[in-house]
This record gives C-alpha cells, structure tokens and sequence, in this order.
RNA sequence: GGGAGUUUAGCUCAGCUGGUUUAGAGCAUCUGCCUUACAAGCAGAGGGUCGGCGGUUCGAUCCCGUCAACUCCCACCA
C-alpha cells in the first residue's frame, strides 16, 4: 500500500469513530470489574462548545479512555443541561428576531419553542463531542429535563419541603422595570457611571435640629423607614432614641445605631429604605423596620409613595430633588461614581424589589459536604489552591434562592387555592389531596388549585446530575447506581465550584450517604492569545469543528492538553496545534520508515544491518519501560500535561531521534529482520501510551504496523518492567559523546558531508566498542581506540574520557584554544563553587549524605574535565 | 470592600516534599544541511540577576513577610 507524504486526519478520524461505536467499545453495563465511572459536566444547551468545554471533554476522555485500557469498566455518561435561564434569554430572543412576543404566548406555546430549540442545539453539541474522539456510552445520554429527570428533580423538591429543608421566604431580587421580570444576579451587568450624591436634611422631631444623610436616589425617600448612624459616632450620641421626620412625606421615623454605617461616608447617616435596598432590607429585619413600597412593577411611583404617584422612577428623582430645594432641605449635590446594575435583557437600570422566593436552608447541607472534603474522601486537584475557596464558601453559606420567575424549567410543585394557602406535591391530583386533608374539606370539585408560575433554578436539577444519570433518585436501589455510584472523578471548571460542585457533594451526601466523586479535577479557563475570557461578543471564540477540520482532533486534544496543567489558565494559541499537526506527521514518517524496512529484513549479523543494534535495542527498551512508569505516576497525579510532554519527547526525541537512527541499516543495506521485530513492537507500545490523548492516529498507526484482529483502543496494557539504571546512563552517555562532537563539528566549520577521524582515549574501551558503530554513524567518523600521534585534532572532553577529531581540513588553532579556554573558566567556577559548599563545614555536618556524595563527585568529574581541557591546551 | 491565584528566555508555559538546577520545553530568532521516514524536517547556536525588597537556612526559583503589576471568584456602601 502506497502511505501519503503526510498524515491526512479526516479520513482516518470518522472511520475509526464509526468502527468503535459498532464494536460497543463505549457501552458500558455493570459486570465484575472495578467500575471507573465520568459523569459529562453536562454543557448547556444554549450554543456550541466553546474550547473550555474542548478542554474539559478531553481531560475527561483522556482518563477514560486510560482506565479502559488498565482494566476498568469504564463508563462516560454524556448529556446536556437545559440550562433554565440562559436557554430562555436565547430563545425569547431568537422569538424576538422572528418578531414573535413572548408575553403573547402561552406558556405551552414558549416550551415548544423551547424543546426545538433544544433539540437543534443538543444535537451540534453531541456532535462535537463526536468529532472531538471522546468515547462516550451514547446509550446513556441524559437531559436534566428528561421525564425521568423532571420527576426526580420535582421528587427531591418535595422531599426536602416535607423535611423543612425547602422553605417561602422574601428576599430581595434584582427586578427589570422594562422587561418587568426578575433577573438572577448573573442577568445583572454593573457599569461605572456618574451620578449625583445629594445631601438632604431631615428634620429631628420635636427640635429644630436638622440630621443630613446622602443619598443617591431621593425618590426613594418616601421609603424610607428610618434613620441610621454609627452607635460609636459622637456627633449623633444625642439623638438616641429621637425620630426624624422624612421630607416629602412627613413621617416620623426613628433614628437608629448600627455598626453598618460607615462615619466616614457622606455625613454619616444613612436613610433606610428596607423596600428598595438590599443593605437598608437587611437593617430592617435586624431593627424590626417597616417595608413602603413605594415602586410599580414598571418603575413609576406607586400609592404608598404618596407623592408623584404614577411618574417615571427617574422623573420623581428630578422632582423630589426641585421640591426639596424649594423647601430649602437640599443641603448640598456633589458628582458621585457609583457602580450601577443593568439588566443584560433590556438594559433598564435594575431595581432591588422584594419578592417571596423558594429556599434551600443550607446549614444541614453544608456540613457533611465540607467534612467530605477536609477529611479527604473527596481529592481536589490541583489540592491546595481551591480547597481553601471551597471551605470558606461552606463554612459561610448562605440559604439558596431556588425560584426563577421564568417557564423553561421543572415547575415549582406548589399549588394554590385562591386564598392564596398552599400545599406542596408531586402533581396535581395528589396537591387537592393534601389540599383536602390540610383544609378538611372532602369535597373538593368547586376547588380550584393554581401551580406556582415560577421554575427551579438550573442548579436545582444539576446538583442531582451523577445519581439521576443512574436514575438513583427514581430508584435509589437499582443495580446501576449501586454499581456505578460513587463515580470516580469530576472534571470541570473551577468557576462553578459553588453552583455545581459544592452542591453535588450536597446532595449525594443526603441522598446516597456517599461522596458522589472521588476526585475532582479543576480544570483552567481557556483564554485568547491577549490573555482575554473567550466570548462570543469579542468573536474570539475559534470554531472548534473549524479547528478540527484544519489540524484533525488528534492536533487539538494535543494543542490544548500540552500546555494546561490542573487549574491554570491556558492562553490560547494555534501554534500549539500546528505543534500537535507535526508531531502526527512525525509519527506517520516513522511509520513509513517501518514499513520500507519491513520489506528488507534478512537474518543477518548486526554489523552488517547498522552494527551495535544490541546496545540500541536493550537501551531503548528500558528507556520505554522508565517512561511509561513516568507517565502513569503523572497520570495519577492528574499531571497530564507533564504525562504528554513525557510521551511527546519519547517518541520524538528518544525513539525518532536516536533510536531509530542507531539501528538505520546503511544505504540499502538489509534489515535485521529481530531487530525489526522488536522496533514494530516499541512503536505499538508508544502509540498505546500516547493513544489515550491521540486516539484517531495511534488506532490508525497500530492497524497499518502490521494486520490486527483486535483494536488498540480495548487494547490493555502490559505491566511495566523495572529498568536498568546502567543501561539507562550507558544510554545518556552516548547522547553526550554524540552531541558533543557534532558540536564540535559545527564549530569548525565542518559540514555533515565531511568525514573525520575519531580517535577516542578512555579507560572504558570494551564499552565504546559497544557502540562504536553507532558513534561512527552518529557524527561521520572512523572510529580509532588510540590516540598515539594524532595530529591536527579537535579535542572534546565528555566525563573522563577525551576524543580527538582529527581532520585533512585546516583548522583555526585560534578559535580552538579560546573555546577550551572558555570551557575551562566555566568548568574552574564551577569547582570553585563545588569546594566552596564542601568547605563549609556547617554544609557537611547538615546537609543529607548523598548531598554531601554527590558534591564530592561533581568535584571528581570537574578536576578531571578541567584536567583534560588543561592537556589539551598543552598540545595546541 | 472580602477571598484566591499568577509573575521564570522575545512569546506560551514546565520546574510538586529547599541541594545533579551556573534553571528546561515548544514557538520565534540565528548558523549549517533538499543526509535514501519526515523542510510541517535534520544537526547545532544564542537568549534568563527565576517581578522588587527583606527574612528563615550551611544552602532559596522553591519556605515566610512585604511591596508592585495582572487575573479570577464573592459582595455590590448610602
């Protein structure tokens, strides 16, 4: 078969693709082997993947497909999140380009939009992941909006209200006037801007005294419910237990102390208004405030403000501040920049409004999550960097708001009768039964039951993802969920480690009493070249399947896994795939050396077939057998950029670059058809080690090796054998002598093409006879074992043996003496340095002995260098 | 405002129990090679006071303190 000049991605990736899926390689049951389970952090189904998700999938795939070929049972759950709040913004402005409304619709008529929606961008989703290589079991695909999804979810809800976790309460939410909605705090964008701070004067009763706060927004005064300073400021000690009278509105408010206000701030007091400030709400639980409302769903002034009833927000605050001049309680006015919210929907300016919210109470929850973690069943990766952020966040949870006022989600289960009573259940049906029981009325036909209007917060279906997978919530005794429970590792980003990660732990430690992760790995964001966050507004987003199409997936796993250890940031960049491009094609070339050498093997002698290959193939398979074992310690480490590196420079460097060269028959010459045996076998192992980061190209390489009947994809890993240290540094003593004569060489001006003599002076001759043919063949030399009256030579000292180079050509004394020279200031320092630390005293009584070992050998192997260099000199 | 992280070659990053580290890789740059697997390649080279200052230690890129710059998360002060 005739091999392309260059590996060419797109043909071999679907074909191995569509052969792994007919073969079932991906589909996992439950079975006697340890289980190694990966739940997908499931993407939202709100576009494409972006490259963090390309990142994240290909962690994961990496591990699975790594633990699928040790052994394990391996299972990779795929699926997508419906993602309530950013689907619905997308789809109402999709609705909005095709000029439909979504207030003019119902609710069924919006979720139908909605599931095609879904359908079509789930779809783009999963085929990404496809192209991607990652090997997921297709079979178990999930939707947190599944039926069996949304009744888990509903079940949960129940449950947790039955067991007084789940509670109504206020709260105080970010409301859009414009679009009269209520926004989550992700919804809310904050700008600078400049406003005006004014200072307004407020009469204290009874007195003639006046007390000046500053505010920001004067219309809201006729909210106000009180007056607040600092217990500690002396300038309002007197007024304790007085009340002040509110411009506009005359009511009389008392005037109360509390640590919360800032004496340095404004003139040191501060209005209260409970009703449309989140700070001045929590004051009025902590002193008991009234709440005046004094703002309509759509920003203008309500009746309880009393006056400028029905006018803009923005209107009464030019307003308020005219009539308040004109009553001369307008202090004074000052430029103020202030950070203000915007709704991203509509960009209205966002009001803080008080509304009554579903609540997870979070203080039961939060403990057992926490001890998961501290007491290490849980393992974060990278440890030490979020554990801290994880802990602070539990150990100051707050309740969680759980109500979204929006239709795409799992409904809120509670029903209401018209006196606005209500009960919680999981349908309809069994509400009027609740109803009936709680109300005590058996006949219940006149009664008309109203769902709640609101949905759950995404989080609220996502926090149950690695048990509803294995419908363990529906079924918490089903043989999935007891085989594949707990799952074995979480990959993810570590910006949602208390929306999804904290709460996942919650939940499987309520419901299964169990961790749901052993380990979790955290992965960076994924950023541009200029360091920005990848978005779709800056349009520097790459196209993944764009990407693939121009370096194949095998380039992008490589490009994006070279250079992102655990946790960091990871800027971006082609080059690095054009890197994974190259090392494909490094890889191919090898292979297209193997199979021309396959047609020319013959039982012959080593000499003939290159000579030394003994040495080559005995150094080669311990270096294989030292690497692999580097690389499944960092690959339990979780290191996998290290773990690649390692591979990278094994193949590349160590069996492309020197191996295969120290066993390369001459010109036409045979090869030794054992020695080929044996090269096809460490190709095959390589590509076994790399196929788990480069899946499409190893399966591809391994079938083109030689015809198999099985699949390097299922192909299991043999044990790794403990390697020879002495072969290992017999090994990297070659590639110095090599490196170094060649540099030498180059030096001199000597081309490739130009033969040289190499005489060699070594107390080990019986181990460069070992490999003197290589050397020869490495630096185009005729290799002499004695140094007797050579002349004209370049000398070049490695460890403690010297090797002449001589030459016909002529050779500039000048320039070799002042490169000896500069070897021996290098190497005298370097002594200095060595007998330095042995000559202090304190360094060999504490440092450990083989320190101290290996400071006095560094002085042995310098004092000889600096010998030789100095005889050296003496002959020039 | 609170918390966390980052700072090492021109660029992107390794360097994980302080001593084979006078610090490595890829890209970029320079030199020489179309050598019969690979020019998307081969053989070499140059390039760093490991952000600043101080401390602990026999010894610090690594540990501690401090300052500076950048980044992220949380909060959203009238």
């Amino acid at each position: 078969m005739e091999l392309s000049k260059n590996y060419i991605p797109e043909q071999v990736e679907s074909k191995w693709y569509k052969h792994w899926l007919a073969k079932k390689y991906f589909k996992s049951l439950p079975d006697s082997r340890k289980a190694f389970t990966v739940v997908i952090p499931p993407p939202n189904v709100t576009g494409v993947l972006h490259m963090g998700h390309t990142l994240n999938e290909t962690v994961q795939d990496i591990l699975v497909r790594k633990a699928r070929m040790s052994g394990f049972n391996a299972c990779w759950v795929p699926g997508s999140d419906h993602a309530s709040i950013a689907t619905e913004a997308k789809v109402v402005q999709m609705l909005k380009e095709k000029g439909i409304d979504k207030n003019n619709l119902s609710r069924e008529e919006f979720l139908k939009y909605a599931f095609e929606w879904k359908d079509k961008y789930g779809g783009i989703i999963y085929n990404q992941i496809e192209r991607l290589g990652c090997s997921v079991d297709w079979d178990r695909t999930n939707f947190t909006m599944d039926d069996h999804y949304y009744k888990a979810v509903i079940k949960v809800f129940v449950d947790l209200y039955k067991k007084g976790l789940i509670y109504r309460g206020a709260r105080m939410i970010n409301w859009d006037p414009a679009a009269k909605t209520a926004l989550s705090d992700e919804e809310v964008e904050y700008k600078e801007i400049t406003g005006k701070l004014y200072h307004v004067k407020y009469k204290i009763a009874g007195t003639d005294e006046y007390i000046v706060i500053a505010t920001q927004r004067p219309e809201t005064i006729m909210g106000d419910t009180a007056i607040c300073v600092n217990p500690s400021d002396e300038r309002y000690a007197h007024l304790k237990g007085q009340f002040a009278i509110v411009p506009l509105v005359n009511r009389k408010v008392p005037i109360i102390f509390d640590d919360y206000v800032d004496k340095e701030f404004g003139t040191g007091a501060l209005k209260v208004t409970p009703a449309h400030d989140i700070n001045d709400y929590n004051l009025g639980l902590k002193h008991n405030l009234e709440v005046v409302d004094t703002l309509n769903e759509d920003g203008t002034l309500s009746e309880a403000a009393q006056v400028f009833v029905g006018m803009d927000r923005f209107e009464a605050r030019k307003k308020a501040v005219e009539q308040l001049a004109a009553e001369g309680l307008l202090y004074k006015e000052e430029e103020y920049t202030t950070r203000l919210g915007f709704s991203q929907r509509s960009s209205a300016v966002v009001e803080p409004r008080i509304s009554t919210q579903w609540f997870v109470k979070m203080k039961e929850f939060a403990e057992p999550a926490l001890k998961e973690v501290t007491e290490g069943r849980i393992q974060i990766h990278p440890g030490d960097k979020f554990l801290a952020t994880y802990k602070y966040w539990l150990e100051n949870v707050k309740d969680w708001c759980i109500s979204r006022q929006l239709w795409w989600g799992q409904r809120i289960p509670a029903w209401y009768d018209d006196k606005g009573n209500f009960v919680v259940a999981e349908d309809e049906e069994q509400a009027m039964r609740e109803w009936s029981m709680v109300n005590g009325e058996s006949d219940t036909s006149s009664i008309k039951l109203k769902q709640d209007d609101d949905v759950l917060d995404t989080w609220f279906s996502s926090w149950l993802w690695p048990i509803e997978v294995f419908n363990g919530i529906n079924e918490p005794n089903n043989e999935e969920i007891n085989y594949y429970y707990p799952t074995s590792v979480l990959v993810t980003g570590q910006d949602i480690i208390f929306f999804w990660v904290a709460r996942m732990v919650m939940a499987g430690t309520h419901y299964r009493n169990e961790r749901p992760f052993e380990h979790v790995y955290f992965t960076g964001m994924v950023r541009d070249k200029q360091g920005r966050k990848m978005s779709k507004s800056l349009g520097n987003s790459p196209d993944l399947l764009e990407l693939i199409d121009k370096y194949g997936a095998d380039a992008v796993r490589f490009g994006i896994m070279i250079s992102s250890p655990a946790g960091n940031d990871l800027l971006f960049d082609e080059a690095s795939l054009e890197q994974g491009r190259n090392f494909n094609n490094k890889m191919w070339n090898a292979l297209k050396l193997l199979k021309m050498w396959e047609g020319r093997q013959a039982e012959v002698n080593s000499s003939e077939a290159g000579g030394n290959t003994g040495f080559a193939v005995n150094w080669f398979e311990n270096r294989l057998n030292e690497a692999r074992t580097e690389v499944d310690q960092l690959i339990k480490q979780f290191r996998l950029s290290e773990a690649l590196k390692t591979i990278y420079s094994l193949i590349w460097d160590d069996f492309c670059s020197w191996y295969l060269e120290w066993i390369k028959p001459g010109f036409e010459q045979p090869m030794d058809a054992a020695v080929y045996k044996k090269t096809a076998g460490f190709f095959e192992q390589l590509i076994q080690l790399l196929h788990p980061y480069m899946p499409f190209i190893t399966e591809e390489l391994y079938h083109l090796i030689s015809d198999k009947t099985d699949d390097l994809c299922v192909k299991q890993y043999a044990d790794v054998v403990t390697p020879d240290k002495n072969v290992l540094a017999e090994g990297e003593l070659l590639k110095r002598v090599i490196t170094s004569i060649r540099e030498a060489r180059a030096k001199n001006q000597l081309k490739p093409k130009d033969a040289v003599k190499l005489h060699i002076q070594t107390a080990n001759t019986q181990q460069y006879k070992a490999i003197e043919d290589i050397l020869a063949k490495q630096v185009n030399a005729t290799v002499f074992f004695t140094a007797e009256g050579v002349s004209n030579t370049i000398v070049v000292a490695v460890e403690k043996d010297k090797f002449f180079i001589a030459t016909e050509q002529a050779l500039d004394a000048g320039a070799l003496k002042e490169e000896l020279q500069k070897d021996l200031e290098y190497q005298r320092n370097f002594l200095n340095s060595v007998l330095k630390k042995l000559s202090n005293e304190r360094f060999v009584q504490n440092a450990k002995p083989e320190v101290v070992d290996l400071e006095k050998k560094k002085q042995a192997d310098a004092e000889a260098r600096i010998k030789t260099i100095e005889e050296s000199l003496a002959n020039l």
